[in-house]
DNA sequence: TAAATAATTAGTCAAATATTTAAATATAAA
DNA sequence: TTTATATTTAAATATTTGACTAATTATTTA
């Protein structure tokens, strides 16, 4: 769980996601977007990875990452609880 | 933006979220709850405070902390784009 | 007003994190 | 099979973070 606000703790991870929502990507093209090394952006990738944020299939001697709706998931089931929170209705007071 | 995903990444501060779902608390309560200093704690909700994740009243001696709608929405406004992906129709092959 | 209570601010330090360069691995093309 | 391309792994470094103790501020009570 921990390791899901890690992940989207980083504004580059954030926008690694962000650039995925257009479609799955390759490696080499999501380093591509970032002023930063492609060892950096490995290195992003692979905690987006052990997040469950995304996944990734080799195609060749290209890795293509593509985001991974159960890491997601885990983010909705925690904010559930304070949905819940301020969806709940005010006591009302008896006039 | 950052400072919102920057508190709820720490696993103490998620905790003070999730006990303040039982209603406001002052902050000597809060600290009650976890074994660590006082002015850890403080320091706690001090972040959450700017990311606008709480939000607190002075009652005297005691600073009255709750729960605060704005930070949570700027989380449910991130995470909308990925609920959009997600619940995007897949296209479809024609037979 | 003096002492006690509630909480924050300041300063310090160890641990965690993000980035870089260099080396390694795997696949493809010549 | 040699060379080039795509990507990751490893090692080193600088920065950020979280926790502590000590000192400070604000409020209440004796």
């Amino acid at each position: 769980m921990d390791i899901v606000f890690k992940a989207i703790n980083d504004p580059t991870r954030r926008e690694i996601l962000r650039f995925l929502t257009h479609g799955p990507q390759n490696a080499g093209m999501i380093a591509q977007q970032f002023n930063m090394t492609k060892p950096s952006i490995s290195h992003h990738l692979d905690l987006l990875k052990q997040a469950h944020l995304v996944d990734f299939s080799k195609n060749g001697q290209f890795m293509v990452y593509s985001l991974n709706k159960s890491g997601f998931e885990s983010i909705h089931a925690w904010f559930q609880l304070f949905t819940l929170y301020f969806e709940l209705p005010k006591p009302k007071i008896r006039l």
